[in-house]
DNA sequence: AATCTTGTTTCTCTATGCGGAACAGCGCGA
DNA sequence: TCGCGCTGTTCCGCATAGAGAAACAAGATT
């Protein structure tokens, strides 16, 4: 029977509860127990159990017709939490929303976690063509405008991380060379904004800039995403300006300075 | 040892878990071992091993500094995975985003959960006063407006279980009578929309019309908030007028149709 | 109707997760 | 400055909670 490393420090039976929530996903947001089960390689019955915990709970509700589960409001109202106290979506979200206004496009805030970016907040447009993301999300550093701005301005040993945990090609467009990759970043840092052009999904482009607290580090990025067809360079650049001062604006507002040189 | 009664298909490790997720409130959302141990009547090590769980899988953070604890992002997707799911909030956005904007005042949508309302939706204005809510709040279906208007069309056994289960006083406005609630309730149902008026909390008024969906039954409620001062008989009307077709309008969008009589 | 599926319940056994107590690292105040 | 009183963390031993296998029930699908 080959467990897990028995770590006295941590739960294995919560460890299983929480790994099923993570199988939820906006593309397969209704599961079954088998399902679920399978995903794991737990047994029916532990799934069970954990699932029935969850629902009794209200972190999952179970539809009374299929017998399959869907994520519940608990959890919802854990994320309001994080979000009413996120001091960046606080601070963030007037500003997303004056842009949204002005240039109608899809803005998201995004913070570093775990060598990921996270979009902890977002704004729609109105445009028909929408790019499917949603909060919470995790995508890679290197392959966002979002992550590679953030990623410019770490430390170098979380840049020498996140190359030694490979540069995964998402399309033909992704920076998937050290080198390249490395030298972009340095580019970034002078230019202050990054962008992304179908190196995450094809066909979708993006634009970032830094977000910085009062330690003068950058914990995350305001950026604005919509379709190729859409982002024309000469755009890009111009919501860049934009996104640059909306960004000094929100880290004023998280306790950053300027520096006065 | 007394320990809660042994129940087979539940979980009691991970009901800890849970129950330490739901201590983080938007007034409170930093907490320390012990304040948690003591809130849940657990010895410290048990909870300092589900935290440390939690952390894990980022449900919680760490804060390096001073060793408490927040919640972490993967509440906030799976927040992110239901929003994108809830029929309910993907169908009502828009039309929120348009009362908001002619009206600037905060709306919500809320749903039926455990004999509470909760908000799934907010969009706030951008008036100088605002009400403090966050998404996932639950409050009693008597003293809201949302709750009275889901509530005045639920099964008679549902209205009877919220009178048996007690009409607190949140206020000297609160209707803590039953036949008047019942009274009332009759009413809500000719006019096909609530008012509130200081009822959960001092100073604070709403209106709110009821969403079906395509089995008819009432499911939830858009509703708006604002402060007494700005909430006069006559504003609630006008907004009570709007909400109504909104609510209808994403009535529609859940597949329900209005009867040919 | 027979045979797949599901989800649910029962059972048994042992590793797991519980609490108590010892340990460590602060900040505060005397 | 030194300890005292808080924290959070680790250790440990015992009882039990929770893991899986397998039986059971209840729909689907053919």
């Amino acid at each position: 029977m080959e467990r897990q490393a028995a770590d006295y420090r941590t739960l294995s039976s919560l460890k299983n509860a929480l790994h099923a929530l993570k199988c939820f996903t906006p593309e397969d947001p209704e599961l079954g127990i088998t399902q679920i089960a399978d995903k794991l390689g737990l047994s029916k019955s532990t799934v069970h159990r954990v699932m029935t915990t969850l629902a009794e709970e209200g972190f999952v509700r179970r539809d009374e017709q299929t017998h399959r589960y869907r994520l519940g409001l608990s959890v919802l109202s854990l994320g309001g939490i994080i979000m009413s106290n996120l001091e960046i979506c606080r601070e963030g979200q007037h500003l997303l929303e004056e842009f949204v206004n002005r240039f109608d496009e899809t803005v998201h805030l995004a913070v570093l976690e775990d060598y990921a970016t996270v979009y902890v907040s977002k704004l729609e447009c109105k445009h028909p063509v929408q790019i499917a993301t949603h909060l919470g999300r995790k995508n890679p550093l290197h392959c966002t405008s979002s992550g590679k701005v953030i990623l410019a301005y770490q430390d170098s040993t979380v840049i020498d991380e996140v190359i030694r945990r490979g540069l995964r090609a998402m399309t033909p467009n992704t920076i998937t060379h050290p080198d390249i990759l490395r030298q972009l970043l340095s580019q970034i840092r002078k230019d202050g904004y990054a962008f992304s052009q179908s190196e995450l999904r094809e066909g979708v482009h993006s634009v970032a800039a830094p977000v910085r607290d009062y330690t003068r580090q950058v914990i995350g990025a305001v950026t604005a995403v919509g379709p190729a067809a859409r982002f024309t360079p000469e755009k890009m650049k111009s919501l860049a300006k934009t996104l640059v001062s909306i960004s000094k604006e929100i880290s004023h507002r998280l306790g950053y300075y300027e520096r006065t040189r």
